[in-house]
DNA sequence: ATAATAATTTAGATTTGCCTAAAATTATAT
DNA sequence: ATATAATTTTAGGCAAATCTAAATTATTAT
């Protein structure tokens, strides 16, 4: 396998993310990467010469089959350096991210194998992400959006897509987390805002927040 | 602290790893790094610039504190990968450096005292070499390279800075090893080739080789 | 259906880090 | 001491990744 820059990794890692089966808009992912749309569609040149995506102009990008592989590649290693954090280091899980978000781009095929062994082939990583094998094989996720989910039908938090400490902190403090069992009771049209059901207590939840929580 | 890129880091670290006392060349320093003396320049301006070097046109450079205090981090970095990537996941000595490299430029201060405490705070790498503490404080064995060992001063080798395993052979040919006691006897200007005493016999150096041994 | 709006791309600059070739400076040898 | 050689710097360019502003294409709202 060849090797990428950074932002290409950057880039080809935050497509895999936005990936919810229709192609990727330019603005998305100027959003996602906190970039300028003009710099989307100069790299979007870059990786489609590479073969790492799909695109036509105006009409957004997919990953191909080799775009996948490498964004998968670059999860594994993302996932397995957030279990080192967490497990050996006795980070805590909300201080992981950013710092893997580093160590996920020595991209030594080697060091992701050993330290895969080392730390016993974890299956998920602190945030219950499935972590992708040596080939780049992952556990299918079969979660909905909380947006997604119909009313009163009851699930458990699975999984939170953005994973910044403001984002975290306001979990926190509405003592959502990994395993919480919830309903939605209603969703307002307005502002497209959702009243959920905790085991203990019914809290207002922002169309924003909701977006990024996925629930089985 | 601020923030430096790679490549600043690496010519830092390579300054330091050239610095006997003297100021380093443009020259020194370009086949360090395998790249051309032009480019060299224009990174001392930078780094003049940022007060990491001494640096004035035509006369070398040399770390300042705050250089030899980063040069030091780096450093650190360095070889607490290295004793992580030997002791835990099982790479042989001369697989660690390579990586080391890449991972010595995650610059996360936690990450790096967090790494030393799981290790239990290792003294020396895998190599031998002393690992700095979390202030910069590194052991002082200021060792001099065999070059430049006056003549007849006994002395100790205890490193060798090249570590391919062509070096290994003549270094084991010449029945050298860290440990070794040795003299030197003559120096010879036409090549710079050295005449050793070691315990049971007297051999010829070159000076290629000399210049990777390192004694004290 | 078409005009207004939103999204996207292009054009042209900037910064970093590197290069080659030529000029300037320092070191060396007779 | 001075010519020659070696070293170092300058000048000018290139590629990657980013930006702003302007132009283009697509979407929407009446």
């Amino acid at each position: 396998m060849l090797n990428y820059s950074v932002s290409e990794e950057n880039y080809i890692k935050a497509i895999y993310r936005l990936d919810r089966g229709k192609a990727v808009s330019t603005n998305a992912l100027a959003a996602e990467l906190k970039t300028k749309p003009a710099s989307v569609t100069d790299m979007m040149k870059k990786l489609k010469a590479k073969k790492l995506i799909h695109y036509e102009a105006y009409h957004g990008f997919q990953l191909t089959y080799e775009g996948r592989k490498l964004a998968l590649l670059i999860v594994r290693r993302h996932r397995l350096w957030e279990y080192f954090l967490a497990e050996k280091l006795k980070f805590t899980w909300d201080e992981v991210h950013d710092v893997a978000e580093e160590l996920e781009h020595v991209g030594d095929k080697k060091l992701i194998d050993k330290l895969d062994e080392f730390l016993g082939f974890p299956r998920y990583d602190p945030h219950g992400d499935p972590i992708p094998d040596a080939s780049g094989k992952i556990e299918a996720p079969r979660q909905i959006c909380l947006t997604d989910l119909p009313l009163n039908r009851p699930a458990v938090v699975s999984h939170v897509s953005d994973q910044s400490s403001e984002m975290l902190e306001l979990l926190g403090h509405k003592k959502i987390a990994i395993g919480t069992r919830l309903e939605v009771k209603k969703k307002f049209s307005y502002d497209k805002s959702l009243e959920i059901k905790t085991g203990q207590q019914t809290i207002a939840i922002s169309e924003l927040l909701a977006q990024n929580i996925f629930v089985k």
